[in-house]
DNA sequence: GACCGTCGTCGATACGCATCGACGGAGGAG
DNA sequence: CTCCTCCGTCGATGCGTATCGACGACGGTC
């Protein structure tokens, strides 16, 4: 079996120097026509690949991004996936690879990719109000990204996509199709208790938003399981006058089901508006009108800035958020 | 800023010379308790770390399993989540981390993850019955598992569920029930156009068992899209006579959806069986007689073989199948 | 009491690449 | 024609660890 071949045997094959060979692929320093053509036809013969474990020792770069991924999520399957894969291209778009530890490890995870040199930067996901990953993240010395936002960010880089915006805007969004009162069927309270840090976030904002157009507003937290969601749902319709506006924060899809079995149809004789992506909000028989997360956005610009830090890590703590945007489309009846 | 410790670091503090710190780590010579407590309390004294960059330099491993995952599968999310977090599990649980890849990446990715030596062994998922990467895979040098089979499989090593049991048991059960007649409501026509190799071999499996219980056949591959399994449940329905027994290969809560809106209770009024999580059908309002495709088993015995194969890369080329067993719930009458 | 084997430790070296300083040659300025 | 500059290349070194051979000390055997 051949030996894998280095970049003495391609600067052999070539009639350079090894130094040159390295320079050749660096770019790091001016390089003659001639002699870059004779090393890459070289490269090529062999079909030679640098050794990242030796480029990472000399070089003090290992070019990979390491991500903390929460796989027991009670969020969807499909967002957690799509803010993978956006990591991942993100980072093959500038030659590095994707590590994923579990958020399972819990604070260790991060001590250890960034203690033994598996990574050049961290990006860490759904994060806890009470994040002890916040913590030990400021003493990592590596560029480290949230996407969540911990209590105490002091000194963190923090991304999120703006959930009080998105509460405002489908509140504000009920109360002028003529609705009095706006049901929030929210996360499950479990996710509450969890600590993932958006659900106070959002339930703040959308009871200040309902105070400040002087809709009454009830939270109410859907359990996971497969019932919950007709239970909540027949409780909220179930009071006698007309239906509260509803906002479908988690399950759209679910809550939009309950409300056809009982004939109710959004748009025609309730509104309904949600957090949701918008291919979901577009392919259920009701298109609604929705806010969407944007996961895929909102890895991208994480991504992006944490490409930032790694050529200046002296880059501010900051939070970042990603702004929503109400899409109208036909569950909520016309205004007035 | 301090520089990161080294084992120099560790012995010069621990009193010994580097090569004993290094064997106190991988315990490949005998230490004596005194020395071992030494160099012990050195490590946690400065929270040494080794470098994996040197340590792949010099000791040839990497302790990274790269898997090349197919984030724009046609499959269901969940099944795809399940995998990954099982692989990245097993991997963790003997010391080595996972690197992902994108398949769109295609067998590039292979030779490049392989050729950098970023990583020990590869993880290939989603395999396509005519799939390049059989054919790198060869010749990488490296141990490569395939989750699915390739049609040359030919000194591979493949591992998948075993998809054409699941055919005959899901066939048999609805004959045994009585139906005359079998619908399988399948995977999307893309899904099979793409060369996912499973889908023919439980088409095939399924004809065969069909036949041999004297039963007809009928295949009705359901496009992907919202409305497209209640189009293909109604023109399943709209023969006149008895209703066939239905056999979903996915999208079995739509399946069920789809039935109950038509007040047809599965176990009651036409029997059901389906392809799909026990998780998923025992969430279901009707609990669902189903084979699980078993993305947890199927992960961690590929997990498992792959790490015998790093121990003796000379494990031979094979196929290996994870049986498929079918779990009785009430989605399908009496038998007689 | 001399000898041998074992245990525990050390020093040296290799791993493959990036980078720094140095150096030879070509070209322009005087 | 000479001196100086800049371009392109080379050799040497360091990155942090694993591993090999060697060596001293110790205990047991005859």
């Amino acid at each position: 079996m051949a030996r894998v071949p280095t970049s003495k045997d391609v600067a052999r094959i070539a009639g350079v120097s090894q130094s040159t060979v390295s320079y050749v692929m660096s770019g790091k320093r001016p390089i003659s026509e001639k002699t870059r053509r004779l090393v890459e036809d070289a490269i090529a013969q062999l079909t030679y690949q640098p050794n990242a474990g030796a480029r990472a020792l000399a070089g003090r770069r290992t070019n990979v991004v390491a991500a903390v991924v929460p796989f027991r999520t009670p969020l969807s399957a499909h967002g957690l996936m799509a803010f993978v894969e956006e990591i991942a291209l993100a980072a093959r778009a500038r030659d590095h690879d994707l590590l994923i530890v579990t958020a399972d490890e819990g604070p260790g995870a991060l001590q250890r990719v960034s203690g033994r040199a598996l990574c050049d930067a961290v990006v860490v996901m759904e994060v806890r109000t009470d994040d002890e990953r916040a913590e030990v993240a400021r003493s990592l010395g590596r560029p480290t990204l949230f996407i969540g936002v911990p209590r105490d960010a002091e000194g963190l880089h923090c991304i999120d996509f703006d959930f009080e915006g998105a509460a405002r805007l489908l509140v504000a969004e009920l109360a002028a199709a003529g609705n009095r009162e706006v049901a929030v069927l929210g996360w499950a309270p479990e996710l509450e208790e969890l600590g993932i840090n958006y659900v106070p976030r959002f339930r703040a904002a959308a009871e200040a938003a309902a105070a400040e157009h002087g809709v009454a507003l009830r939270w109410c937290a859907v359990p996971s399981g497969h019932g919950a969601v007709e239970e909540c749902v027949a409780q909220v319709l179930g009071a006698p006058g007309a239906p509260p506006g509803l906002l479908a924060s988690t399950g759209a899809q679910a809550v939009l089901s309950a409300l056809l079995r009982r004939d109710l149809v959004p748009g025609r004789d309730v509104d309904l508006v949600a957090l949701c992506t918008d291919a979901e909000a577009e392919a259920l028989p009701v298109p609604l009108t929705a806010v969407s997360p944007q996961p895929r956005d909102v890895s991208r610009q994480a991504m992006e800035w944490l490409f930032a830090l790694l050529e200046d890590p002296e880059g501010p703590g900051e939070l970042r958020l990603v702004p929503a945007e109400l899409t109208r489309r036909r569950s909520v009846r016309a205004a007035g």
